[in-house]
DNA sequence: TGACATCACTTGCTTAGTCAAGTGAAAACG
DNA sequence: CGTTTTCACTTGACTAAGCAAGTGATGTCA
């Protein structure tokens, strides 16, 4: 018992890491009203918009219903709009919406990478950045299908 | 806009590779009739038995709270028991619990291991799994208020 | 034109987790 | 002995997400 492989244990390790980081992120955020969640949708629609829902679901690696559900809250909150255009909803940020994201955005890809910068050297975070690009790409192509 | 630094690029990506890798070790952990959280919850108790909730909640990084539920959840399937033991509760595993385990955790590790070694060389895990351990240090290091 | 299929989105039910307020037993103080 | 603190855990209200069934507008075909 207790085959611990190396790739288990990265696993464990990434998973407690990005739990960890990303309820400091939500803290942080907590200035602006944002949660992580919000943030990454929110930020995706700036780049992107205008794109219906199920785009933006793609993007973020949310199923179409929870992507429903959060753009209601978000809708709800007054930070963007979706409009009913022929069969797809599209989607745009309102005034609100376009200020906050734009408020809290250098600040939170600052603090972001902050979780990297404070104990990674250049090299190591090149190398890093690499490597999650390959395991990335990989892990989405096994989702899919068999496409 | 769009300062998309090198750290916050990293950190979308390992965002992105954990939520699809762990939605891919909940598939694969449906026969088994478990979730990847439980599994990690059942794992550590296994390893660290007896213990007591706030102990097991500090291992997985979880709140108290959250801890609470999730074994009332394990405790309804019949997979822990909990003994108010003079003021706290021991958990562990019954005998159910423990079949269990037992027979999910090796396929479930090498199903973790897979998303790495199915891409990356011996070296590059290597090298991932020292940077994690750092990465993951730090976190833990900022999370605590001030200790 | 009417029946059916398809598509984009919504919704009910569930797991998982957060925070903050609540509870109940034991300890410590006076 | 009684009051107050402390501790371990629970619980209510919430965000976030998954799956699967449902809805409603649009297209297709006989």
């Amino acid at each position: 018992m207790r085959k611990h492989t190396l790739g288990s244990l990265t696993w464990i390790r990434m998973m407690r890491f990005t739990n960890q980081s990303n309820q400091l992120s939500n803290d942080f955020l907590k200035h602006f009203d944002l949660t992580t969640a919000q943030f990454d949708v929110l930020i995706q629609i700036k780049t992107f918009a205008p794109l219906t829902q199920s785009q933006l679901a793609e993007k973020v690696t949310v199923t179409q219903g929870g992507m429903s559900r959060m753009l209601a809250r978000l809708e709800k909150d007054g930070l963007i709009e979706r409009k009913q255009n022929w069969k797809t909803k599209t989607i745009s940020l309102t005034a609100k919406g376009e200020q906050m994201i734009d408020e809290a955005t250098p600040s939170q890809l600052q603090f972001q990478s902050s979780f990297f910068e404070e104990v990674l050297t250049e090299e190591e975070m090149k190398t890093l950045n690499r490597l999650m690009a390959k395991l990335e790409k990989h892990s989405r192509e096994k989702k899919l299908p068999q496409a």
